[in-house]
DNA sequence: TCTATAAGTTCCTTCAGGGAACCTGCAAGA
DNA sequence: TCTTGCAGGTTCCCTGAAGGAACTTATAGA
């Protein structure tokens, strides 16, 4: 957690990182959706002090993020919500740009197979309405009914 | 910065938080894109510590995100690169979560309005090959080329 | 009963963040 | 010309978060 605190700020932006701005918090959101699902394997795979990631933990599941769940006997497991589901949509914007930016030379370290078509792909982004690309540079920002703006 | 290096590690999520995954990078970024490119600019609507703001812009200029230009006698302006353009996508799918998830009762502080439709919309995410959705409940993860994989 | 393992907790050290004061170079006005 | 103002930092100190290793507790199985 960052010292000034995020979750207060009339923005989206700022709220979300509020959740999951620190730094392990996205990383830790992947090993869950991949499968690790349990401390030990998340501290060994990520690499992380104990003591963080419990912090870490539950932070994120007093946020609904993650569902801590008995798994057998004095065992637990951590498992996406809802809400930690959707965070993971972040998670693949970000190795979109990782992929085509600080790739190198090796070639992307996964790939997405899409249930709908079956075909390796990658993500965009599109329009609600009319679901063409929708890109920074196509929009306009316009200040909404919580009407603080996008900037403050 | 965190104190753990990300940049080494054979993930495209680790190597993005790498360049923006200190909480304060994905608001500055914000800022710059909706015009506050200037030094107190930005430390005044972020209300963020001078010194840290000299630090992150430093890195994100040294990561091509931001381009430092001068622009009048001895002042400068930061501007987003095509790099630190792309990164505003994930700026959107931020405030698609924030709202969704933390916006309270007073509606999103922001809207987008498309160009290419004229609506105001959200963003979505779809596949590059079938353009239909794709959220992290549609897609198989499979090792890549960089076969360290998706996980490590 | 003894041992192994999972899931933390505690303690200490180091370093990053916050805040305020200070510095420097350019520009315009008196 | 002097000086006042301002933008864009830099320097200093203090606090608190991150890292790391050792310790603790509870359960399961041999």
């Amino acid at each position: 957690m960052q010292r000034t605190q995020f979750g207060e700020m009339a923005c989206s932006i700022a709220r979300t990182l509020d959740v999951i701005g620190e730094p392990w918090s996205p990383l830790i959101l992947r090993d869950v959706y991949v499968g690790f699902s349990r401390f030990d394997q998340i501290q060994q795979d990520l690499g992380i002090s104990r003591k963080v990631l419990t912090e870490r933990l539950k932070w994120l599941v007093a946020n609904d993020v993650l569902d801590r769940r008995p798994y057998s006997g004095g065992r637990f497991e951590y498992v996406l919500t809802d809400k930690g589901l959707e965070l993971v949509e972040l998670l693949m914007v970000m190795v979109k740009w990782g992929d085509r930016w600080t790739a190198g030379t090796a070639g992307p370290p996964v790939l997405y197979r899409h249930h709908a078509c079956g075909e390796i792909s990658h993500v965009e982004l599109s329009c609600s309405v009319c679901h063409k690309p929708m890109t920074p540079a196509d929009i306009d920002v316009l200040p909404g009914p919580a009407t603080a703006g996008f900037a403050s």
